[in-house]
RNA sequence: CGGGGCGUAGCUCAGCCUGGUAGAGCACACGGUUCGGGACCGUGUGGUCGGAGGUUCAAAUCCUCUCGCCCCGACCA
């Protein structure tokens, strides 16, 4: 491709809203371009890695005997009342009614449409297992779509959908789908990990998420170097260490001690001159269905989803100051969990392994000292819903857990008959008799993958690609097209590049060397030729990396030969 | 939805506080000199200052409303 006939323009300065680099540099790279808030236009360079990656996605699935399919984007509401979701969705769900009224809704996910196709057709045990996935267009409306492609509203998604008759069948494809996924990302050069994840509106039993290590991620992993790893929301650990002695006599019954205006943990720890760790920090929390109560220790904090799930909840947040006050009877940051009735009461089973504590009086600029768990207070519920802290011992192995980020590009999980009851998705096994079939789902961000990709291969003059993302392999230079003995050569070369197969952009534009060679480094090709006037009265082409830059000097005839070298060699 | 910020030329921004002929750099067009790491000189094109209303002799500037965008928080396959 000449450089003249493609629509390419770079941008020198970066866009005002571009807040992190791949969104920059794929901003002035020219890959994309924002039509409103979390909404991109793939221009053609970006169209080009988007369908590389889509091609590696399709060749993947397929191996792991998936067929494509392509479902609409726009579904009926009916669907969506069916399975729950129309309402449970909430606003992120972009609702739309069309000319007669009718309500309609653009997919953000696609369990409800593909459900209902699937029962229609398979009835009986020997059509499954199925396994059926499309490359589409979502859309959610999320509340604050940032990062470029790495969080927009519409977005480009894989998702797969796999029917199983049995748990064994299910569990097959989730191994064979997440292996899929380990070679798409491995054929991406992308250095991610997969974790355990929690399973979110989607529901299900068992999930795994894959993330791109990168400090602008914006999820937290907890990753051990024994292999384990989870999402922060997801993490658990061994028992973490024992709060410090007790200081002094441990009182045989609960003492109220007056804290005036002292109700953070560590600024009644520093009045009570006890540590954070002997306190049990009490949370009252409002969910879909009713008020209730989290412990924790004083050092931890609450991890909200685990809550959420031990709770059965959908929904949960923190109770508001006058809700507080009505449940505990006291003020807002003196809760404690003695006393308490008609709430139900999750401790954190390192609450429970403590010998003594301090907790709020549930009165105002009052705490309880020497409060005895299991003596003074039976919780209803002994559940992990502690956040993982770095150093935490690993639950596996007992090393201490590490904290990073990453960016989540792709989540599987086995959903179970969470659509398919419902839904009344159905099958007759061998002995006649029904039941709902067991589904997973798959998804792998695409337009979020490449991001990830840019995030995790850049320099400060722009994008350096991995090979098979690359919208091009060969960025091909003619320094001064106007001299007729360096455009022949050039001319040449780029006839000889394609002939033998290489994916050559041509920058054959009239401008300086400083401004090809700084757009070369900016859209980041692996694999740069330049032909200039010195080198051609010398009979030689300029060969080089985009990685290291090293100029390799190479006489023309051998400069096809050297450029698919180079290029094997990324 | 809560808190903060920004909308002025295709892009990045100044001007606004303290009202008085709409600016810079880049980009673009033309001429000339340049040409292996974002050239230089000259000439030029380009903006209902996001929109509506108000105050005023006079509004990019002050006030009100509204729309859009960005950041932090809560939320999230």
């Amino acid at each position: 491709m000449r450089w003249s006939r493609y629509f390419l323009y770079t941008l020198r300065d970066n866009p005002s809203d571009a807040e992190v680099v791949s969104h920059q540099l794929l901003a002035r790279a020219g890959m994309i371009d924002k039509v409103a808030a979390g909404i991109y236009t793939y221009l053609p360079l970006g169209w080009r890695s988007i369908d590389k990656l889509s091609r590696i996605i399709r060749e993947e699935m397929n191996a792991a005997g998936s067929v494509e399919v392509v479902m609409p984007c726009i579904q009926p509401a009916e669907l969506w009342q069916e399975s729950g979701r129309f309402q449970k969705y909430g606003r992120e769900l972009l609702r739309i009614k069309d000319r007669h009224d009718r309500d309609f809704c653009f997919g953000p996910t696609h369990e409800e449409v593909i459900t209902d196709f699937v029962r229609r057709r398979v009835t009986s045990y020997r059509q499954l297992p199925a396994n059926l996935y499309q490359i589409q267009t979502k859309f959610r409306d999320e509340i604050r779509p940032r990062f470029g492609l790495m969080r927009g509203r519409e977005f480009l998604m894989k998702d797969a959908y796999s029917f199983h008759s049995s748990a064994g069948s299910l569990d097959e494809a989730y191994r064979a789908m997440e292996n899929a996924y380990r070679r798409v990302f491995d054929r991406c050069e992308l250095s991610y990990t997969a974790v355990e994840a929690d399973t979110g509106n989607i529901g299900g039993s068992e999930s795994h998420e894959f993330m791109v290590l990168a400090d602008t991620g914006e999820d937290a992993v907890a990753a051990c170097e024994c292999g384990y790893g989870a999402n922060v929301e997801k993490a658990t650990a061994g028992a973490i260490a024992p709060p410090p002695p007790w200081p002094g006599k441990v009182p045989a019954k609960p003492e109220a001690v007056h804290t005036p205006g002292a109700s953070s943990v560590p600024d009644v720890a520093a009045f009570l001159k006890l540590d954070p760790a002997h306190f049990i920090k009490t949370m009252i929390v409002e969910t879909d269905r009713e008020f209730a109560i989290a412990l924790v220790r004083g050092d931890d904090e609450i991890n909200e989803v685990k809550l959420k799930n031990v709770l059965d909840a959908t929904h949960i947040q923190l109770a508001a100051e006058s809700k507080v006050e009505q449940v505990t009877g006291g003020a807002m940051g003196f809760s404690g969990p003695v006393g308490l009735k008609g709430i139900r009461i999750v401790a954190d089973p390192e609450v429970m392994r403590m010998t003594v504590a301090a907790a709020g009086a549930n009165r105002a600029d009052y705490h309880l000292v020497g409060v005895v768990p299991g003596r003074e207070f039976a919780p209803d519920l002994v559940a992990d819903v502690r956040k993982a802290r770095a150093g935490d011992p690993c639950p596996r192995c007992g090393a201490p857990l590490v904290l990073k980020r990453g960016i989540e590009v792709g989540h599987i999980f086995k959903l179970g008959t969470k659509y398919s009851e419902p839904m009344a998705c159905n099958f007759l096994d061998e002995k006649g008799e029904t039941h709902p079939m067991m589904m997973g789902c798959y998804g792998l961000g695409v337009g979020r993958t490449v991001a990830a990709a840019v995030e995790q291969n850049h320099d400060a003059a722009g994008i350096i690609w991995p090979r098979p993302l690359a919208p091009f392999e060969v960025e091909l230079i003619a320094l001064n097209p106007d001299v007729p003995a360096v455009r022949d050569a050039a001319e040449k070369l780029y006839g000889d590049l394609q002939g033998a197969g290489c994916e050559v952009f041509y920058d054959d534009r009239d401008e300086r060397p400083g401004v090809k060679f700084n757009d070369a480094d900016l859209v980041g090709f692996p694999v740069r030729v330049v032909v200039g006037k010195k080198g051609v009265e010398q009979g030689q082409a300029e060969l080089s990396l985009r990685r290291d830059k090293v100029k390799v000097p190479t006489a023309l005839p051998d400069a096809v030969a050297k450029t698919r070298e180079l290029l094997s060699g990324v």
